[in-house]
RNA sequence: GCGCCCUUCGUCUAUCGGUUAGGACGCCAGAUUUUCAUUCUGGAAAGAGGGGUUCGAUUCCCCUAGGGCGUGCCA
């Protein structure tokens, strides 16, 4: 690493929503390359749009990424409140003559674009007050627009898209103030990335053109121009633009469908980067393996099937106890009563078990049901099936012979397998119906390991509980 | 319409001119197994099309097609 500007990155969503996937992978990158280089990841609401810029988004934004482990350096900015240093800086273009004053309402614009792509020529907006005289000047509001170049053209050497060129005559005057005196997005991001010192702007590619626009700016103003990663969007399953019919829901969702941090942001890495053939990695390794070059440049589809097998491989690699609070966080989120100690060290015993089972939170629960229910409780009318295998008497017998073991696991399994030897039967026929006893269900964790869990009197007495509805049902 | 970007198995991707085009997810088959799952083994599956450049193109260039983004007094 050399001894260079420190790297500086930023995530600028606005907030007219929650944090959607697409974000939270921007955010991921910028956050990732920051922490790779040892520098510094900042955040900045861009809610200079008052009208669809809401508090509650903001909120959901901070939340999504506080789940997903993106902490920032220092407080979030507000966009809006830097607004007085946006209309300076614009004074001072107009004062140096790279931007100019457009009396232009938006129903004449609006006209202008209309009669130009009648005529099939570009709708780019010339105002006629670009080159006017002062004195021609009418006494009502005005926008401040940029002066940009009408000849020559713009490059952009992006970090992911390579150097893109563009023809000065297909960028327009954009409006760097409103009449209102409010300032846009472009004169915005330009002005707070150059103050609070951004070195690499890393966002979606939806932000291509704009990073042209926002060149000339910087030239205008005669700032360095920072380095542009734009990075491909993820499109939904269809190859159309992500939409919320696909994945573009909030965050907060995939934390609801059970899916952990951890896979999330091992997930959203590798959709559009790579570091060789590594799928599944922490993100540790992201963090010490994440670079610009190792982007790609074409978008990537959502695929739910992948993520779901990712954050079953994170939930089997992680640590019980860690788990065990990821599962209670769930339950809580849920609003789940809370789980007591006796079943959280019953949880804890039964993970190892439990987390081989499962891809999702909500799987884990399913397959810890059998500790969760109190007896007596409903057996699943399908599962009811197998006892035919078994009769009250063998019940009773197993019950006989359980009970002077010692209560472990391995010794429970060889008695109920000796007794399935001396019938000359499948373990099977005999280990189904203690399943179904034990749970109500056909699928569950190993019997013995949830009988050594359950402990010897619940275990006996669901076995009874069964074999008295055995009595019943012949 | 104009501008810009993209195009390797169904999906995510590796390959930085020479490979039987590799891996992962998913799928299929099999093994292990008390159910489910895990795990393991094997299999099917790709360079959009057409031109060049080159001894040799997935890789470099051009064209076509398809897709995406932009073209706001939204961000």
């Amino acid at each position: 690493m050399q001894a260079e500007i420190p790297v500086v990155t930023r995530f600028a969503p606005s907030p007219t929503g929650f944090l959607h996937i697409g974000g939270a992978r921007t955010a991921l990158f910028n956050w990732l390359y920051a922490r790779h280089t040892g520098g510094k990841f900042l955040l900045r609401i861009e809610d200079t749009d008052r009208a669809r810029s809401t508090p509650e988004a903001t909120e959901a934004i901070f939340d999504g990424l506080r789940w997903l482990g993106l902490n920032w350096d220092g407080d979030a900015v507000s966009q809006f409140e830097r607004a007085p240093r946006h209309a300076e800086v614009a004074r001072h273009m107009l004062e140096t003559g790279s931007a100019f004053r457009c009396f232009s309402t938006p129903e004449e614009i609006a006209a202008f674009r209309e009669e130009a792509k009648a005529a099939g020529r570009p709708p780019l907006f010339q105002s006629p007050w670009r080159d006017a005289d002062p004195s021609s000047w009418p006494d009502r509001p005005f926008a401040v627009r940029l002066k940009a170049p009408r000849t020559g053209e713009t490059s952009v050497e992006d970090q992911v898209q390579g150097s893109v060129t563009w023809k000065n005559e297909t960028l327009d005057d954009l409006i760097l103030l409103r009449s209102d005196g409010t300032p846009t997005y472009m004169l915005a991001v330009v002005v707070d990335d150059h103050d609070m010192g951004v070195t690499h702007v890393i966002r979606g590619d939806d932000h291509l053109t704009n990073s042209a626009r926002q060149s000339l700016i910087y030239q205008a103003l005669g700032w360095d121009i920072p380095a542009f990663a734009h990075i491909p969007l993820i499109h939904g399953p269809d190859g159309a633009k992500l939409s919320k019919r696909h994945g573009a829901l909030g965050v907060e969702a995939y934390r609801e469908m059970g899916y952990l941090a951890e896979a999330m942001r091992n997930y959203l890495a590798r959709l559009g980067w790579s570091h060789g053939d590594d799928e599944f990695f922490t993100t540790g390794q992201a963090i010490e393996w994440f670079d610009l070059p190792q982007i790609g440049k074409s978008p990537a589809r959502f695929d739910y099937a992948k993520l779901e097998n990712l954050n079953g491989q994170h939930i089997r690699a992680s640590d019980d106890v860690h788990l065990l609070g990821l599962l209670k966080d769930f339950l809580a989120l849920q609003g789940a009563s809370r789980t007591d100690a006796e079943i959280d060290a019953k949880l804890l015993l039964a993970m190892p078990g439990l987390k081989e089972r499962a891809k999702t939170l909500p799987q884990i629960i399913e397959m810890a049901r059998f500790l969760l229910e109190q007896r007596p409780f409903d057996t699943d009318p399908a599962a009811r099936k197998v006892l035919s295998s078994v009769s009250k008497s063998m019940l009773n017998d197993l019950t006989e012979r359980l009970q002077h073991g010692s209560w472990a696991a391995t010794e429970l399994e060889g008695i109920v397998r000796g007794y399935a030897k001396e019938k000359s039967v499948g373990l099977g026929k005999i280990a189904q119906p203690l399943r179904v006893a034990l749970t109500g269900r056909t699928v569950s964790p190993s019997v013995f390991e949830m009988m050594a869990i359950l402990g010897k009197d619940e275990s006996l007495a669901r076995i009874n509980d069964c074999a008295e509805s055995l009595t019943s049902l012949s």
